[in-house]
RNA sequence: GGGCGAUUAACUCAGCGGUAGAGUGCCACCUUCACACGGUGGAAGUCGCAGGUUCAAGUCCUGCAUCGCCCACCA
């Protein structure tokens, strides 16, 4: 006899709270979710796990996606895989900078020396008010960093053991820590070796108030008011030409201008020199496929350098250089008449030019704009008209246009001239390589989920209009490990800089000489000076599987590690993570660094936009825990398919309890059937159970098989409705009669029994990646013991293999027969008025004559679960195949008379 | 301006070439001995619009519309 489970042992109510504490607790102790380092890489499921940035808040897009990953992940390891679940914190970046900044009222120098003794508390109102910032080494505000942010891990650490995630907790790290900083500076002085990185002075895209470069994947339009303004241009040797410009402040930097080549208004011009109103400078007229005769005048000025086509001018047409905004952006003091900045009228120029200097874009626009219409400021000279009219044709007319921002910035982004390093990304036909080609190969080479987010990567790549800017004008990031040589006279060498070894890893070389320098000799002739710059915070995260794999530290375990097999992320980043991640694998190790990405959607709130914490539409997750159990939470994350962006809707979660409620009670039901013998799955004889069975098997192939692609959605779907509707609506309920042995059969008996619990082990299973807790505290009842499997976590996927020593039914729709006579009757009983626990003293089911044969086998327990005492079967040929059964009459027992009636056997 | 996705019952979503599905909500009935966080039954959709391919189209193709996202050299 099986040992009788007692479900009295258990509370009415599944207490989900208490559960989740208690599990997370001995799953940890046991170290239920530990990665074997043993193990080899064909053995193991790697996750590149997106660290999120701890200085923000905790929110239901968390739990979302990092819920569709601990589902994939955990019915990997049941598979039998060694999974490696880590977990990082990005810590490296403005986010966390501005939060160090203000919780201990500090400013970073890096220039300072580091102070080991150094304490500081967290500042309070009155101190942020009285004081000014106290200034301290990047060595300290790291340290500082990892205070502040250790509380912050703390909390995301405990909301994601809350929902589950069966992370080794073993395996964390910060983007800002020591290992971390390692493999960055490592990646660089890898990329240098290998040629991949270079440093020159050239205009890059640069952020006024951060003051600092930023890359092309920083970089966002938005729609701004602006204005065109007519200005009208002379021509040497006569005549005249209006170009249409946006930017007026930039005539000053005028260098040249162009019109397309086919284009008769300007054709003539070409070859000859324009002179530019107010600074009267002479500059080249070219012709240009790039210029768009549709767009303003057809004919436009070329600055240093208001726009990125200026920039390819400027090189192609090798255009003199003439910056005015300096990298505060403000303009920057110059004169005219020089070699650099010519003018055929130098002092009216400079008189100009000297109220300029000093102001801002806008202002200095506003200067400009006003000079433009004064006559005397338009061409003079004999060959010229005379300045007799104003240069500026018209009132400027207003317009909305994208104008470029740093994604985290407020005024418009300038290109300014600066010394920056930079990943090679565009083909390089001197150097014989195409670094864009190879990153468009990587990406075919993974296999995105869904697959239709490959586009947005490819579309991304393919549009590279820059190699990748690297450098930060920060003081808080990870240094770039880098010194210059200064000479005998004073002067740096940028072109030979002066690199770390490896094992010298991590570096400041504002902090640290390099090696066979004193640090007397810091900014000394003769002497060195550290870069002061830090890294791109995507230098570092495209590092993540190498972070995880000890890149460069331990062979051995990057063997193991690397590649991972998937990358779980959101798609707004795929230009930058995702991207950047590829790159530095391909470059690094002409490798991908995973197999497969795995793309979440948004959670968008009932007005469909994004759930945001600024639009005040945030749900707090752990509110919703309280209410709805991890379990409930996670059935609405595991709901969603991935790649689709799903409305949050309560009434999901609400399901999800429902769900978790269902399980506790069908799991004490099951368990608490009991039979003389064996129960084991041998003594599943029974036409019925077999035939359940089968649809059983049915069920463990379709969810494995999704699971295959990914689509842990539709597997939870398929597995919630076999069940709810399979196993409760009807298995439980047909055999419920011959389970207590009421039917006087004793294998019938064993037979439900070893059925009811097989199936309960096998749905436990498919259900414990989705809903973790409950399945463990069912496993715990008795399957634990049984199988010696302490956790159903750590049990095997069910698997065909498992269910084939059951034979197959004589009829595999025997069950669904005995269904759908079930639902005949109760829909009969229904309609009469009566419940269905009501005993039936009579019943006529007419079917078609096919159909009777193949009900036999189900007859006795529909009619034992449906209470019909006696009934007659008759064939009706009318009825088709399709008909099922046709109730034609019933006769329902008095209500009294129910309990004490003696049931058919 | 280009690309990608979405548009199916009141709501949230499945289905993606063979007679429209689920859950929620709604209506009716049922205090049925695992579960009222339950059960049984029911009503509810011209599958965004217009063409086309096919014996057959939410399902494939072409336009269009609406929403969302990503991208684009800002003159």
């Amino acid at each position: 006899m099986t040992k009788p489970f007692d479900p009295s042992s258990l509370p009415a109510h599944f207490d989900a709270a208490s559960a989740e504490r208690r599990w997370d607790a001995r799953w940890s102790e046991a170290g239920a979710y530990h990665w074997d380092d043993r193990r080899g890489r064909d053995e193991t499921f790697v996750v590149d796990t997106p660290p999120p940035t701890v200085s923000g808040s905790l929110h239901m897009g968390h739990v979302f996606s990092y819920t569709h990953t601990d589902v994939l992940t955990r019915q990997r390891r049941m598979r039998g895989q060694n999974v490696f679940y880590p977990m990082g914190w990005d810590d490296n970046g403005l986010p966390t900078e501005r939060r160090v900044q203000n919780f201990f009222h500090v400013k970073c120098d890096p220039t300072l020396p580091y102070e080991p003794e150094l304490a500081i508390e967290p500042a309070d109102e009155q101190r942020r008010k009285s004081e000014r910032p106290r200034v301290v080494s990047r060595k300290n505000f790291i340290e500082l960093c990892h205070r502040v942010t250790g509380e912050d891990e703390k909390a995301f650490e405990a909301l994601f053991r809350r929902i589950g995630l069966s992370v080794d907790w073993r395996q964390t790290y910060a983007t800002i820590d020591d290992r971390c900083r390692h493999i960055a500076q490592q990646s660089f002085l890898d990329l240098v070796e290998k040629g991949q990185l270079y440093n020159v002075e050239a205009p890059t895209m640069w952020d006024v108030d951060f003051q600092t470069a930023v890359a092309q994947a920083e970089v966002e339009d938005r729609e701004k008011p602006g204005a065109f303004h007519d200005i009208e241009f002379a021509v040497e040797g006569g005549g005249s030409f209006v170009i249409a410009t946006t930017r007026p402040e930039l005539l000053p930097a005028c260098v040249g201008v162009c019109a397309h080549p086919e284009d008769d208004r300007y054709k003539s011009y070409f070859g000859k020199r324009a002179v530019t109103p107010i600074f009267r400078a002479p500059v080249r007229i070219f012709a240009s496929e790039l210029a768009d005769p549709k767009k303003g005048t057809g004919i436009l000025m070329v600055c240093t350098f208001g726009d990125a086509t200026d920039v390819s001018w400027w090189r192609s047409e090798k255009l003199p250089l003439r910056a005015i905004i300096r990298r505060d952006g403000t303009l920057r003091p110059v004169t005219f008449g020089s070699d650099e900045f010519p003018s055929l009228d130098p002092r009216r120029a400079n008189e100009a030019y000297a109220e300029l200097v000093g102001k801002g874009v806008t202002q200095a626009r506003k200067l400009i704009v006003e000079r433009l219409h004064d006559p005397a400021s338009g061409a003079t000279g004999e060959e010229h008209r005379g300045g007799e009219r104003a240069p500026l044709m018209a009132d400027p007319k207003p317009i909305q246009h994208p104008v470029k921002h740093y994604e985290k910035g407020e005024r418009p982004l300038e290109l300014v001239t600066t010394r920056q390093w930079f990943v090679r990304l565009l083909p390089d036909a001197a150097r014989g390589e195409d670094n864009q080609a190879r990153l468009l190969e990587k990406g075919r080479e993974i296999r995105w989920w869904p697959e239709f987010m490959h586009t947005r990567y490819h579309n991304w790549t393919a549009g590279l209009n820059s190699d990748w800017c690297v450098s930060r004008q920060r003081y808080f990031g990870v240094p770039i490990p880098v010194w210059y040589p200064i000479d005998a006279h004073g002067v740096t060498d940028f072109d030979h800089p002066i690199y770390p070894t490896r094992e010298e890893l991590p570096v400041d070389p504002m902090s640290d000489a390099p090696r066979g320098f004193d640090e007397k000799m810091r900014g000394e002739p003769g002497g060195f000076v550290g870069d002061p710059d830090v890294f791109d915070t995507w230098f570092t995260s495209s590092l993540t599987p190498q972070i995880s794999s000890h890149w460069g530290l331990d062979p051995e375990r990057h063997a193991k590690l690397f590649p991972a097999d998937i990358r779980p992320q959101s798609h707004e980043i795929i230009r930058t993570w995702a991207f950047y991640t590829i790159a530095k694998a391909m470059l690094h190790e002409g490798r991908v660094p995973w197999r497969n990405v795995v793309i979440s959607g948004w959670i968008l709130d009932p007005d469909r936009k994004k759930m945001s914490k600024s639009v005040g539409n945030v749900v707090t997750p752990m509110k919703l825990l309280e209410e709805y159990s991890a379990d409930g939470v996670r059935y609405w994350a595991a709901s969603a398919r991935l790649g689709t962006d799903t409305a949050f809707d309560e009434k999901v979660l609400k399901v999800g309890k429902r769900l978790v409620t269902k399980l506790f009670n069908a799991g004490k039901y099951v368990l608490s059937q009991s039979a003389e013998g064996d129960v084991s799955p041998h003594a599943i004889t029974h036409e019925i159970d077999r035939a359940f069975v089968w649809e059983l098997r049915g069920l463990v192939e379709a969810t494995s098989a999704a699971f295959a692609e990914f689509e842990y959605a539709q597997a939870l779907m398929l597995t919630e409705q076999f069940f709810w509707s399979r196993l409760t609506d009807n298995y439980l309920e047909l055999v419920k009669v011959r389970a207590r042995g009421e039917a006087g059969d004793p294998d019938g008996r064993r037979s439900a029994v070893a059925a009811l619990r097989l199936a309960l082990d096998v749905l436990i299973r498919l259900f414990a990646p989705f809903v973790p807790f409950i399945t463990e505290e069912i496993w715990s009842w008795s399957f634990a013991e049984e199988r010696g499997t302490p956790f159903v976590h750590r049990a095997p996927w069910p698997s065909l293999a498992e269910l084939a020593p059951i034979p197959s039914p004589a009829s595999p729709d025997s069950f669904a027969l005995g269904c759908a006579l079930f639902a005949a009757l109760n829909k009969k009983k229904t309609e009469s008025g009566a419940s269905v626990g009501r005993v039936v003293t009579s019943a006529t089911i007419a079917a078609n004559e096919a159909l009777m044969p193949r009900i036999e086998p189900a007859l006795g327990d529909v009619l034992a679960a449906a209470k019909v005492k006696s009934h007659t079967l008759v064939a009706r040929e009318a009825l088709g195949l399709d008909a099922g059964f046709v109730i034609e009459t019933i006769e329902i027992a008095p209500k009294e008379a129910k309990a004490e009636e003696p049931l058919p056997s």
